[in-house]
DNA sequence: TGTCGGAATAATGTGCACATTTGAAATCGA
DNA sequence: TCGATTTCAAATGTGCACATTATTCCGACA
């Protein structure tokens, strides 16, 4: 038929799914570096126009994150970056324990010399980010200990599940200005842990990884984030959904 | 201003949450009755037309189907009832068997009488419905056997997660004739766990739950699900999202 | 002066109109 | 007759317009 078309601009490229991934990717990005504080609401006119993006976009990208469990919706009223209450802090540790205590039990029993050399070239990799102090690094590899071990484990679903409990229990860490993370137990616990693996002495291992999460725990709760909101056009400064500065 | 409406009718109601759940809860009960077989596809505009609803509900609601793991979305191509593998399962009843132990475990040492006194009223009504041979109240209440148990730590977290993992593990007991439910092992099962965790053996309730879903997944991946597709106006039939005939 | 109430304004929610893409039927050629 | 190419219809994806709802602001009244 090749109807003219109504208005003027609309270059629409296909499934642009690129896009999507940006947006998505952004807003997270935002609430890892600590930026976006519980109770800030995300306003979709004002996002849309700060990525410079579709309202749309910026809506399929905001029911995700909550779908995620990143932020809250509030029916007619918006979406929010959710304040963690201490008890849910304390139930997702209680969940994690479970699992990683198994976690470590299932690798003391069956691991090879791949998931060994793994183990150990992670903690050579945090003992590198301790000695030079990069803060930012060390960060990024104390979570990423956690779900190393969970993949180890062959079980993809529950890679899934630890990732998705570990992005809730860090959001506290993020909350808090990342550059000021310092955790000076958590390498040294990683490689104690590391150490019980690979001497297969499951007890040990399991009671150290307990420990660890215990005392993970009880200093998150803690430390209670700040509660004072921050406009979005200066929390998404220097951030951008269509081109990646990285 | 009240600007006369162009077109004729559009009577919309307010945020209209309760139709949106409607959608939702109709295509799952559809795929909990077994009339979803694994490679149909969900085409917008055919449920859109057999639920009375507009295309967008159902949008939604496919959307957030995909996104709890129901359905499974090909960019372009449409939304599609997945076909667990037997690898999936596995893994599935993997993580459910580190959370389930961990779960019995925490019961047996720290629960009281209102604790018991749900297990036993559990048990109870699963009796029941042995006895009449009701399978459908049967197949309903030995999903909710283990949901309760994690209810019981009191950890809400431990529960939603565990709902998910049960909703996915489920859905092939779904695909088969739900009608033709048997597991005379599960109640007797389910009896002894109860009676373990009232008497706190830990390590014996710890190891009849292993044992338990350990036998549930090797059944369940026993039996492969028939791949014949149906037609979405017959599988919807009966079934409507805006009068429940419950 | 403080509080209650209504109007203006901004934000959220949703139906609708296309553009793009996919799948398959139809047509053509060997 | 079979295979490849083209054509066409249906489905998916997305921007847009507008109704509905919440919030804020401002003035009247006790």
């Amino acid at each position: 038929m090749a109807r003219p078309r109504a208005k003027g601009l609309s270059r629409r490229r296909k499934g642009d799914v690129a896009t999507d991934r940006a947006v998505y990717d952004t807003i997270r990005r935002a609430m890892l570096m600590g930026r976006l504080l519980p109770g800030t609401k995300l306003a979709e006119p004002a996002l849309a126009r700060v990525l410079k993006v579709s309202r749309e976009r910026v809506r399929k990208a905001l029911h995700r994150l909550v779908h995620e469990g990143w932020l809250e919706a509030v029916p007619n009223r918006g979406t929010f970056v959710p304040a963690l209450t201490v008890e849910e802090v304390r139930e997702i540790y209680d969940v994690r324990t479970m699992l990683e205590t198994a976690i470590v039990s299932r690798l003391c029993a069956g691991h090879g010399p791949p998931e060994a050399q793994r183990l150990k070239a992670h903690v050579g990799e945090e003992r590198i980010a301790v000695r030079n102090d990069d803060r930012g690094r060390l960060f990024g590899l104390s979570g990423e200990f956690h779900v190393l071990l969970a993949e180890l484990c062959g079980n993809e679903q529950l890679s899934k599940l630890l990732r998705g409990l570990l992005t809730r229990s860090t959001m506290h860490f993020s909350q808090a200005a990342p550059e000021r993370f310092h955790n000076c137990a958590g390498p040294h616990d990683h490689a104690d842990i590391v150490k019980a693996i690979l001497a297969r002495d499951t007890k040990k291992a399991a009671k150290l990884m307990l420990d660890h999460l215990l005392g993970l725990a009880e200093w998150q709760s803690a430390w209670r984030p700040p509660s004072t909101p921050v406009g979005i056009e200066e929390a998404f400064r220097g951030l951008s959904a269509v081109k990646r500065p990285a």
